[in-house]
DNA sequence: AAATCCGACAACCGCATCGGA
DNA sequence: TTCCGATGCGGTTGTCGGATT
């Protein structure tokens, strides 16, 4: 059908060798898959291209069935979107973390209602008026996520955060791509790095349970008393209720959190669980930290690094 | 109903590299 | 060694269909 060279092989349609044989590779191939890119499949791509960067073609061997083309698109049109949206480079460190913080997670999380035999599923972070991003709607299995509003307001109030400032440690950033890393991804979880968080003696509390926009702290207290206020919510008894504990007890979720979880992802996972107990919290962003809030919408606590690793491994999730 | 907007995706383009004559 | 066509790759544009106004 096809020749090679600048020939015109079809009346009407000036299809060169090179234009037939990407039509081949893009679209006629048999083995190309359709429809939308799966939760692992975004997973993938988003891990890789932190390690690759714009290398399509070598994400896409990582993909069976994807063409380097579609993912190539897909990062146009949907990433890149959200960090349009957040007016921040799509290749940022910031952007990159803030995927690795709320896109990831709820990644992870779809990947894990799908496998889950649950018939109900548990309290997602939607319910918090305030975010949507984190939680997953349910309905988002091949849907690219939208993170974009959950960060919007830190993109627009909080100045991009340095390094070593305690901003950094409530939305943890400059996050660089291990370089142990395994490149043999062929399952989600194994494409999914642990990001190389700060230890946690490395931080002192106020770093770790700081609240930026310290307004929002039982009414403008300002930062908070980290432990206490820890000690109050009853986190260090993890009473999460029996709804929560039953979907945690699932296997595959808690590969995930071994395996692959960042440890802030494994705090969004587990928080947007909420459940009974001690009550709901459901996250929300304000000010450049996750911030849990009750169901009543008052702010009671921060939770970062030490309490996701806290929970994840009193969960089963020791690995992170 | 028509116009406009927007997302998704196929296709095009230019450049680099490879391999055979 | 050089030339040249084929191939691979990444950036960009064009097109189409659905949603919105």
């Amino acid at each position: 059908m096809c020749a090679s060279g600048v020939v015109v092989v079809v009346p009407g349609l000036k299809r060169t060798g090179k234009s037939c044989r990407l039509r081949w590779l893009n679209y006629l191939k048999p083995d190309i898959r359709r429809g939308n890119l799966t939760a692992e499949e975004q997973l993938v791509i988003l891990e890789l291209h932190a390690k690759w960067g714009n290398r399509w073609s070598r994400i896409a061997q990582h993909l069976p069935g994807r063409t380097d083309n579609e993912i190539k698109n897909y990062w146009r049109t949907r990433v890149q979107k959200q960090a349009r949206q957040l007016k921040v480079d799509a290749n940022s460190t910031v952007f990159r973390d803030a995927v690795r913080s709320y896109w990831m997670p709820r990644l992870l999380h779809d990947m894990a209602a799908a496998a889950s035999s649950m018939a109900a599923p548990p309290p997602l972070m939607q319910q918090n008026g305030h975010c949507h991003g984190g939680g997953g709607d349910g309905s988002s299995q091949s849907q690219s996520p939208v993170i974009s509003d959950q960060l919007q307001e830190t993109a627009n109030d909080v100045p991009v955060p340095a390094r070593g400032s305690y901003e950094y440690y409530c939305c943890p950033v400059a996050v660089e791509p291990s370089p142990s890393a395994s490149t043999s991804g062929s399952t989600p979880a194994a494409a999914v790095q642990p990001a190389p968080v700060p230890c946690f003696s490395e931080l002192n509390w106020d770093d770790q349970y700081c609240h930026p926009g310290g307004d929002e702290i039982d009414g403008g207290a300002g930062p908070l008393d980290s432990m206490a206020l820890l000690g109050s919510l009853g986190l260090d008894g993890l009473d999460l209720g029996p709804a929560a504990e039953s979907f945690y007890s699932d296997a595959t979720l808690l590969d995930y959190l071994n395996s692959s979880c960042t440890a802030t992802a494994a705090m969004n996972t587990i928080m947007s669980a909420g459940g009974g107990g001690g009550g709901n919290y459901y996250n929300h962003c304000a000010g450049g930290g996750m911030v849990e809030s009750d169901h009543h919408g008052t702010t009671t606590a921060t939770c970062q690094l030490g309490t996701a690793r806290k929970l994840a491994g009193e969960w089963g999730g020791g690995g992170i």
